[in-house]
DNA sequence: CGAAGGCTTGAGGAGTTTCAAGCGACGTGG
DNA sequence: CCACGTCGCTTGAAACTCCTCAAGCCTTCG
């Protein structure tokens, strides 16, 4: 591990954190890169890993936990952009500052890279700016189908779609807990905590889903998409 | 042009139009890329680009005039997820299919470019396709800006969010004509166009910005941007 | 065992939408 | 050339959805 890829170490000292031996776990931001070889590092829950305004200096791939990116206003208000879960990758940027916060919902090890190193590669390697250009572009349609979401859904539609979405992306079992709390769905969604527990308790009273605990659910499909227009 | 190079005609010749003589308005996707040349195009006011669905064969960039991408629900709920003006680009996917629609909010010319060709000639070039990649990586931030407003930000800060936007990208003087309808701003902003219209009226009235013709304004920017929180 | 934090539920209220009416600009046809 | 219909915009009143404020419960953790 060199110097230049050493994440910024006050939030790890302060979280007690350390790098885990870098065999265990160290892997490629791409399966056919050996160029691009990552970092492992883990984040406790709650812990920022990077804040608005920083410099863009690393790029990050999920291996296991969950991070959430988002923006505030001054007075609080908080949109989260976007939940990423094991395989993720985040913290890309145009500009030479991150533009967003992003923060572990659980404990979380990710895997770090250089971003210069990734950019450089990628001057030199059409394949590796293709694929990074094929994530951005997924990463902007996912963004436009949240924008629909937030500028013209209900908020039954909102919890619904995000229920089955996170249902898909947690193996499509349609039971799973979810990996974050009220306040974080709630600033997903563009919502309050109180329209988001309110809805969810009238989906279960009409059976569209089964609380077992707080965060344990098991969704009837059928009945939850009916909830949503297309 | 080649025949691999024709949009599909039927909308062309619904609205009377025909491509202009190639030598005046030929010109590249990127100023450093001969490869990438485009083919002038014209389209009508409130003419279709291309629709939800179909095939995304082509990319365009706006030489004048100007368009909006938006998604629609079945029920009719619509949300435009961008305006495109002179300069931009728009038509990228991740996938096979537009998923979005794109129509003309006033005549507009474009230069259309091949999809296939674009992919053919950055997967052959790493410069290209870091363009590409910076394109979408642009997109993608502006998206997460816009998905703040629809999520947490009032009427008012939106409505004042967007004039500051628009006229930022009609030159920054204080003084323009909105080349969109209230229909189209509302389905842009998440409101409807009476909170649209009404949310004009009370800038106007707090003299945030003065109004010539409906869709002409000059705006007292320090005052309209008193109104954003950030 | 007590405190803190996350979640739920209720009551009331604010902001935005819905429904409705009217105005003005524009284009068309008599 | 003017009447008329259309379309985009504005404004008002009422309704509705979601938010705010508040209280209480449950779980977790020290």
């Amino acid at each position: 591990m060199t110097a230049e890829m050493t994440p910024p170490t006050s939030s790890l000292a302060r979280a007690g954190v350390r790098p885990v031996p870098a065999a265990v776990y160290e892997g490629g931001l791409f399966a056919d890169c050996p160029e691009l070889i990552g970092t492992p590092f883990t984040y406790a829950r709650d812990e920022e890993v990077y804040g608005e305004g920083e410099e863009a200096e690393f790029v990050y791939k999920v291996v296991s936990g969950a991070v959430c990116t988002y923006k505030v206003l001054s007075d609080g208000r908080r949109q989260i952009t976007g939940f990423h879960l094991a395989g993720d990758l985040f913290g890309f940027e145009h500009g030479p500052a991150h533009r967003h916060t992003t923060e572990a919902l659980a404990d979380t090890r990710v895997l770090v890279f250089s971003r210069a190193q990734i950019e450089r590669v990628a001057t030199g390697r059409a394949d590796v700016a293709c694929r990074l250009w094929s994530l951005a572009a997924r990463g902007l349609g996912h963004a436009q189908d949240h924008m629909l979401l937030l500028g013209r859904r209900s908020a039954v539609e909102r919890v619904a779609a995000f229920l089955l979405d996170v249902d898909a992306r947690l193996g499509g079992t349609g039971r799973f807990a979810l990996p974050m709390t009220r306040r974080d769905i709630a600033d997903y969604l563009g919502l309050t905590i109180e329209t988001v527990s309110r809805t969810l308790s009238q989906l279960e009273s009409e059976g569209a889903l089964l609380r077992t605990g707080s965060r344990d659910v098991a969704l009837r499909r059928r009945q939850i998409r009916r909830c949503i227009e297309d």
